[in-house]
DNA sequence: ACATTACCTAGCCACATTGCTAACAAATGG
DNA sequence: CCATTTGTTAGCAATGTGGCTAGGTAATGT
């Protein structure tokens, strides 16, 4: 397994933020810049700046600076990861479950210790 | 969509720890006592049973205490709430892409304009 | 009965996080 | 050329997080 641990725990902290949870969730349905994702969060712009950057510092989201306007979008390779985490402990849970079953099963044909 | 939003933010922080993290993977396997969960992990005993009680409070993991041994298992619906989060990011970010696709195909198709 | 094991609480400290305001570019519209 | 828009940096306050030690309780082994 290769050593993800750390975008991984960069990754989950930042979606533990329901403001950068609602940029992301503008940002995989288009591309936006800094003040539209900005606009629908009731706090002072810096502070929401401070939000971005966390997501662009562990590369969920990456921007190029046109002008005076600074235009977001997604990367999915990071969000890859974090669900591949995911699949793969979900897995060995139910390889758990199944085992449980199994257990349960062989008691049951076997009732008599 | 519910009002999942606390439930999330609470999880995606508990899995932002490596101890955390390491306390599923190893409860995806089997339900195990505080002390086995704990061995592995350099630190004092109530520092890690504060992540315990991380992992508790979100729902991702339930425990028994028979004796003076308390066993834990892992909890599979908060988990599965994260994963949902996650996929349908995926499937609007996989549109996304469609668009785009189609953008630059019918620029191909009609090239002059 | 006593020591040990297994867990738990309380309280402290250092550092990170999340909010703010003030003030500053740098591009653009009139 | 000047005002406005759009982003950005710096710095502050409040709170949260993750580590520790000291000390306690309740079950269990001898």
């Amino acid at each position: 397994m290769r050593e993800i641990t750390p975008q991984l725990n960069a990754c989950f902290a930042a979606l533990s933020d329901p403001t950068r949870r609602a940029v992301i969730e503008h940002l995989v349905r288009s591309p936006a810049t800094v003040s539209a994702l900005a606009a629908p969060h009731d706090m002072a712009l810096p502070t929401f700046m401070r939000h971005l950057s966390v997501l662009k510092s562990c590369g969920l989201v990456r921007s190029e600076k046109t002008g005076r306007v600074r235009t977001c979008h997604i990367e999915a390779s990071p969000l890859l990861e974090v669900q591949g985490w995911l699949e793969w402990q979900r897995m060995l849970w139910e390889q758990q479950l199944d085992q449980i079953d199994q257990l349960a099963l062989s008691l049951d044909t076997e009732p008599k210790k």
